[in-house]
RNA sequence: GGGGCUGUGGGGUAGCUUGGUAUCCUACGGGCUUUGGGAGCCUGAGACCCCGGUUCAAAUCCGGGCAGCCCCA
């Protein structure tokens, strides 16, 4: 690594690449090639999540991805948030298509249309469905790997219900799930209740996690929306009731995009590169060889080591025999392994393993019979350890502030009392480049006055420069 | 939304001001030798983003496009 994460802009751009996430150098805007390790996490995450979308009941199904522009324009608001930024495709072949076709953005407007013809009944309710595609958005702004791109790697899940409790409870179970998905990527996050004029097209209310980079630049990393019944009556999706009445369903999504990859290389890394999270890490274990003279039996007993920690373990050996064992520690470090195995004539002498710990760097010894055990529990601890240091960082990245001159000068994100009004939200925005997150929904204000009117409130709220 | 900068082998670069033979490092192929924190020697292959203009001649100057980076709002 040449730069610093002090330099985080530089020093993202540069771990993503060498680390061997992407490849960015595809001659499209803000379309990157995913390379065979980042792949590996993005499919480590979307099996995650499919793992607790189905113990929660969801079904996985696949949209086609373009949609026709009548269809895709029935929700007023929907089109008015999206409009500007939908990439069309208006011709097939040479001939110019009767309605143009739009490549999804976010898939309401496909699915809805099917939901009608789905849903008869309370007997078919609740729907519980996700999809883990690519959606497509026109960015003008300047592109960045994971945070800011033009083809996105997309987990949608998308709920109808009989009534807006309902939907209020799927909310809950979404912020349930949202928990366990978070702690398993050890990233810290606030829930954000967005002010009207930031919620989702078309949405009720949109509650969005937002993660803090290192840079002190606020991440949203997903979002839950509750619709009501704004999507079902433009779509038509009604329900018959037990007492006959027939009604629109109210409906909720869940949303988490590919920038949790990118909250995972800015939150957890350093200057050495990556470090990855065991539960999501395509390697959990690198065992390299270190050969002397004893050059066969190391090379025997390190495959004899994969063998019986790679039933248990997600387990790499670098058996590589042009590049030295210095060459590898770096290599495996810039990758984020979280445990390395070091295995040489000492370890074999002595009966045991030399572990090198990715998040503190620390070397151990263990005993070779009971390095099975041992793994496990210092996996478990990088786990939490990642957890802890994650959510620590966050809080210093969190400055408060109470006014509009502390607000510009502070590099961070600021917690500030804020009256709730437009007007106020604007001048932030104006005057600091800052802007409002929202109303955090798990803790509670206290009295004071807002940063910027001074009228006395109870409402608190992050402010940041979001990316 | 505004401003600035950049594009030369796979990666990083020198050369550009003052137009004429493209530099070095790294990675890569082959060979020998090495291995507890980025090994060494020999050898080989590999590049001026795209389109147009100026010129006897363009990596170099001019215009446009595409792509990337930084800063500000």
């Amino acid at each position: 690594m040449e730069f610093s994460k002090k330099d985080f802009n530089e020093w993202y751009n540069e771990v993503v690449e060498k680390s061997g996430l992407v490849d960015k150098r595809y001659p499209v805007k803000g379309m990157n090639v995913w390379l065979p390790y980042g792949w590996a996490i993005a499919r480590r995450i979307d099996e995650l999540l499919r793992e607790l979308m189905f113990s929660f009941n969801h079904e996985e199904v696949y949209f086609p991805l373009l949609i026709p522009k009548d269809q895709f324009a029935k929700e007023e608001e929907h089109i008015r948030g999206f409009g500007g930024e939908v990439f069309w495709v208006e011709k097939g072949g040479d001939s110019p298509l009767d309605i143009p076709l739009a490549l999804r953005p976010t898939s309401e407007t496909a699915m809805y249309p099917l939901f009608s013809l789905w849903i008869r009944t309370h007997g078919d309710l609740p729907l519980k469905i996700f999809q883990i595609v690519n959606v497509f958005r026109y960015e003008t702004k300047q592109t960045r790997v994971f945070l800011r791109v033009r083809e996105i790697h997309f987990f949608e899940a998308h709920t109808c219900h009989r009534s807006y409790e309902e939907a209020e409870n799927q909310i809950k179970e979404d912020r349930e799930i949202w928990k366990i998905f978070c702690d398993r990527l050890a990233l810290p996050y606030i829930l954000n209740k967005r002010p009207d004029w930031d919620k989702f097209a078309g949405a009720d209310y949109t509650i969005a996690a937002d993660t803090i980079m290192p840079s002190g630049r606020p991440l949203q990393i997903g979002t839950m929306h509750n619709y009501r019944q704004n999507f079902s009556r433009a779509y038509n999706i009604m329900f018959l009731d037990e007492n006959g009445n027939r009604d629109y369903v109210h409906q909720t999504t869940f949303g988490i995009s590919e920038r949790v990859i990118g909250a995972i290389v800015g939150v957890h890394g350093d200057d050495r590169g990556l470090i990855l999270p065991p539960d999501i890490a395509p390697y959990q274990v690198v065992i390299i060889p270190i050969v002397g003279e004893d050059k066969e039996r190391i090379i025997e007993e390190s495959k004899r080591l994969f063998l019986e920690i790679g039933g248990k373990y997600r387990v790499k050996l670098d058996d590589r025999d042009n590049y030295t064992p210095g060459y590898k520690f770096y290599d495996w470090e810039l990758r984020g392994v979280p445990l390395r195995i070091e295995l040489g004539p000492r370890d074999l002498k002595n009966n045991v393993l030399t572990v090198a710990r990715r998040d503190t760097l620390e070397r151990i010894t263990v005993p070779r019979d009971r390095c099975i055990e041992e793994i496990g529990k210092i996996l478990h601890d990088i786990q939490e350890n990642l957890k802890k240091r994650a959510w620590n960082n966050m809080e210093d990245l969190v400055e408060r502030a109470e006014s509009l001159e502390e607000i510009a000068k502070s590099q961070k994100v600021n917690l500030i009392h804020w009256c709730g009004s437009e007007e106020c939200a604007r001048r932030i925005d104006q005057e600091t480049g800052k802007n409002v997150l929202g109303i955090p929904i798990e803790r509670d204000g206290t009295p004071g006055r807002c940063a910027v009117c001074g009228k006395e409130t109870k409402n608190i709220c992050y402010v940041g420069k979001s990316y």
